[in-house]
DNA sequence: CTAGAATCCGAACAATTACTCGCGTTTGTC
DNA sequence: GACAAACGCGAGTAATTGTTCGGATTCTAG
């Protein structure tokens, strides 16, 4: 076993035909994954699910941890793009920093929402080898980097270490809801745990003078 | 492969040695999956590194997950010990919030950085079966007991949902500081990040307008 | 239409690895 | 010291699974 090296892809396609292979082949790799686990994820499995051979699996995919981290790629690609614009539109119009909270946390939840055996299986049950983490870290700077520029032309935001504080915010956010949406917080519903992470997240983002409730 | 089963150990050890073969059997796990992976953790290797025969191995481990169980629990019940005798000595001392809070993130922080090879491999390389993933639920739910009790009897916090908070507190540093010790925040020194969270963690847990700097 | 490139196929191969079983050795008990 | 139970051993077995390869098929450019 497991004697091909890498993880890049094999040949890439150039026909619609074969680009159509690709797409059916991950389609079923999710599926498999989602349904009976990422152990049963055989590259015969996958390919016979996919209605084509083993050797097509093959040509573009070396091994079966490629589909892995293909599939991990374009779930984390498709999501962030969404909470991208979502965050862009939002930061638009400014001053509703608990909206824009909001919306974020909601947006971070449905993401998990979606799929959540297959993500339970891509995040939790599957080895993670390095180059996967990248990815996820790679987002995640995305996501960062958005944030640091909304909180730099906030009100009541400390600008020294909001670097760090994007950072958290990010980290924070896609942490609780993923444990939230995969093991829940006994029975609490979507709704009070969001309005409880947007209250974290408020409380910290402004200077405590800053608070509203807290002027006189 | 993977013929048996379950994960329950298959002969309880009743002599001393035995029992150090268990342990001996565990301690060289821990050495192969922190050097070489979780995949170069088979049962043979693990054994040979024992210096025990696979046979013995199989005496008292089913399978190789067992062995991945096993040392999540020991890993995981030797670090709630030292963080709830903590906790438990803090919160005898009422009124200090701010250090409470220092010393759990750095305890936190000191769990994650103990062993971080074989951290990283037990809790992201390796598979997590639902088995082990109840292991970590259990350990979170034992600490966030502590804290409900210590935030029930703090004044300034919200009574209402404080469960809730305690299960945002104990998630929120597990998972920062996991983060943290693994992939880092850009080149953000310890002292630099447990202070942010600790932060953070103050401006949650304290009404807004009972924050010290907000009142005139 | 046709050469050649791209794609597809799937039986067969190779390598790994989880796991067993029968026998020798040590420990505990009377 | 003798009997039984617990323990240790490790070559061997069986099954799974990743991967290849040579030929059939389909597409595309000229």
């Amino acid at each position: 076993m497991a004697r091909t090296p890498a993880w890049t892809a094999r040949r890439t396609p150039t026909q619609d035909r074969a680009r159509a292979t690709v797409d059916v082949i991950l389609e079923a790799a999710a599926q498999v994954f989602a349904e009976r686990g990422y152990a049963a994820g055989t590259s015969n499995r996958i390919a016979a699910r996919a209605g084509v051979s083993v050797g097509s699996f093959y040509q573009y995919f070396p091994n079966k941890d490629a589909v892995l981290v293909a599939l991990v790629e374009r779930h984390l690609e498709a999501g962030m793009d969404s909470v991208q614009e979502l965050l862009e539109a939002a930061a638009a119009k400014p001053g509703d920093l608990e909206g824009l909270l909001r919306s974020f946390v909601w947006a971070m939840l449905t993401l998990h929402e979606r799929e959540p055996d297959l993500h339970r299986v891509l995040f939790e049950e599957a080895p993670h080898p390095a180059e996967l983490h990248e990815c996820v870290l790679r987002a995640e700077e995305r996501l960062a980097h958005i944030w640091l520029s909304i909180l730099s032309q906030l009100p009541g935001v400390s600008v020294r270490g909001s670097d760090t504080a994007a950072h958290l915010v990010v980290q924070l956010t896609e942490a609780l809801t993923h444990r939230f949406v995969l093991h829940g917080i006994h029975e609490l519903p979507s709704t009070a745990f969001v309005e409880e992470v947007v209250t974290l997240l408020k409380r910290y983002l402004m200077e405590p003078e800053a608070q509203p409730r807290g002027a006189p």
